[in-house]
DNA sequence: CTGAAAGCGCTTACAG
DNA sequence: CTGAAAGCGCTTACAG
């Protein structure tokens, strides 16, 4: 409802609709006296002028308008870093960055009649459908996939498999044989979980060590008590955990502690993300650092690349994992 | 760029575009055979038609958007529960739910050349020139306050004097007399800082208590260690900390674990937010819960009456804080 | 029961 | 140096 338009500033300075356009899109060519410029855009403050988006955006037949969809995954540090790097991304080409939060009970198809996006970034995978009606909708779609696929890799891809290696290489150096995985119990954590316990299997195979037991943990010390009674009554026993994150690796701390074990004298813990807390606990957690930032800029850059069609891929970030040994593993 | 336009599907289906809208929008009073419907939509579908946004909303002269302007603020669950409530709340009403997140450099008056919303929610106060501009481009603004002003109270805000007057009347009730506060050093955090320190202040003087002594914490141990230090040398020594929230708690925990101080026994320690970590911890932490679930409904419908004209807010959401006694304090 | 026409606010060839 | 006119795609009185 921009209740004053470009008429309404035409008039107000005696100058055409034209002229009003031309002033205030700075347009090049335009050959028009100082004075009317400044009358005009005096005129245009005066009266509070903001262009309709609507018609600016009807009549360029494109919006300058991105949409980013969120899946329904807990936010964090880490999805902040990635929305920001990709909206100064998208801000140096002229593009505004909106983000959606997904959920089953809103689909997305719910959103096009009220906005048409010039291109939408997904971080995870799109349904075939969602996807077929962007693109009729002439919707570039952008998709940075979770799923390792060879044909489409991303950036938050590339890693997550690795984490679990890391994590597996870490324990067998200090001579453990005998692993467990502390998988989350968030059903949203799940993409992210498979991936990283992939990794695990993999590198325990690779090493010749037996396959990881992996038991479920969720956020309460009662949780975690059943899944460490689970890895010692094992034969052998378990005499360290991977854990999906920071924390779970905290629960299976306290579980320990618990059960009256020494860490990581009885069970070696390893957690993933290096939060705040990771070095505030006693003992202090060993865990394997992201450098989101590092990668949030990588994803913001294939987004940028695919806009711009594609043809210079932003090279590889290198090797984005690190190791924060500490006390527990 | 909608592709193929109502005029293709009129063409298509061998009738009007007035028969095409009439039949798309399901417009009630439409006299129109059920065979012609039939072939309207068929025709619809076939060509993947979808209808172009900014021509709705250019000839509608109003927006089914909404836009919520998340502060600079660190995410995590209490984001993302009123966000979910907010745009559940809005689906309700037929308008949809996208968030911009705001920083310095990027103005927010970039956002409206691209899309000009119905309503823009501001979980924070706007610059008074942010909110000129949004009203002359006919935007309306729903301002949810962080700051405690009596003449537009909002959910978020009612609580957090609260909290810290919470926290010290647990820690008095308990004997305590010298309290310590520790405060955040992420500057993001310094407007919920200060309405919590200002309860804590007030309730300390209410019960006839000296000030807390307030020293900065982040989120390390040798910045714990430093404050517990400060803490301990007062006179007479600091024997209670309520502490910004569960993570700097953790902080605090961590540095008088370094200091072989005993918690509760020499210093009580109770935090904000009940995070998972608080139960996972040794000992075990005493926090205040926020019914996060509760304050992101009462949000939400605080926003759905002011886009209804603001007649009928909804009731008071009562008693939201509580005391959640573990082991620290 | 269905169609021709106007108009939302903008930008941009095209004429002067 | 500036203006009149067309057209982006849609919806909705208004006529038949």
């Amino acid at each position: 409802m921009g209740r004053v338009t470009s008429s309404d500033v035409a008039r107000a300075s005696g100058v055409s609709r034209t002229t009003v356009s031309y002033v205030l899109n700075a347009r090049e060519g335009a050959l028009i006296s100082e004075a009317t410029r400044e009358r005009v855009k005096a005129a245009a403050a005066a009266l509070g002028y903001a262009p309709s988006a609507a018609a600016r955006t009807l009549r360029a037949g494109r919006s300058d308008l991105v949409v980013c969809v969120l899946p329904d995954w807990p936010t964090g540090p880490v999805v902040d870093s990635v929305l920001d790097h990709l909206a100064d991304a998208l801000a140096e080409r002229g593009l505004a960055l909106l983000v959606h939060h997904a959920r089953d009970e809103r689909p997305l198809s719910d959103l096009w009649p009220v906005v048409t996006p010039r291109a939408v970034v997904g971080l995870s995978a799109f349904t075939p459908e969602d996807e077929r009606v962007m693109q009729q909708a002439g919707i570039e779609v952008v998709v940075v996939l979770q799923e390792e696929d060879p044909h489409r890799p991303g950036a938050l891809t590339a890693s997550q498999g690795g984490v679990g290696g890391l994590q597996v290489q870490h324990l067998a150096a200090a001579g453990h044989r005998r692993t467990g995985y502390a998988y989350p119990t968030d059903p949203r954590l799940a993409g992210f979980a498979d991936l990283r316990l992939a990794g695990v299997v993999r590198r325990c195979a690779d090493l010749g060590l037996p396959a990881p037991l992996v038991e479920p943990v969720s956020l309460d010390v009662a949780s975690a008590v059943r899944a460490v009674t689970a890895w010692r009554r094992a034969n052998p026993p378990v005499t360290a955990v991977a854990a999906y994150n920071d924390e779970v690796a905290l629960a299976v701390l306290a579980g320990l502690r618990a059960e009256g074990l020494a860490v990581p004298g009885d069970v070696a813990v390893i957690g993933v993300d290096d939060v705040p807390a990771a070095r505030l606990v006693t003992p202090a957690l060993t865990t394997v650092s992201q450098a989101a930032e590092v990668q949030a800029g990588h994803l913001a850059a294939q987004v940028v690349d695919a806009l711009d069609g594609g043809g210079n891929p932003p090279p590889d970030p290198g090797d984005v994992l690190g190791l924060v040994v500490r006390e527990s593993a």
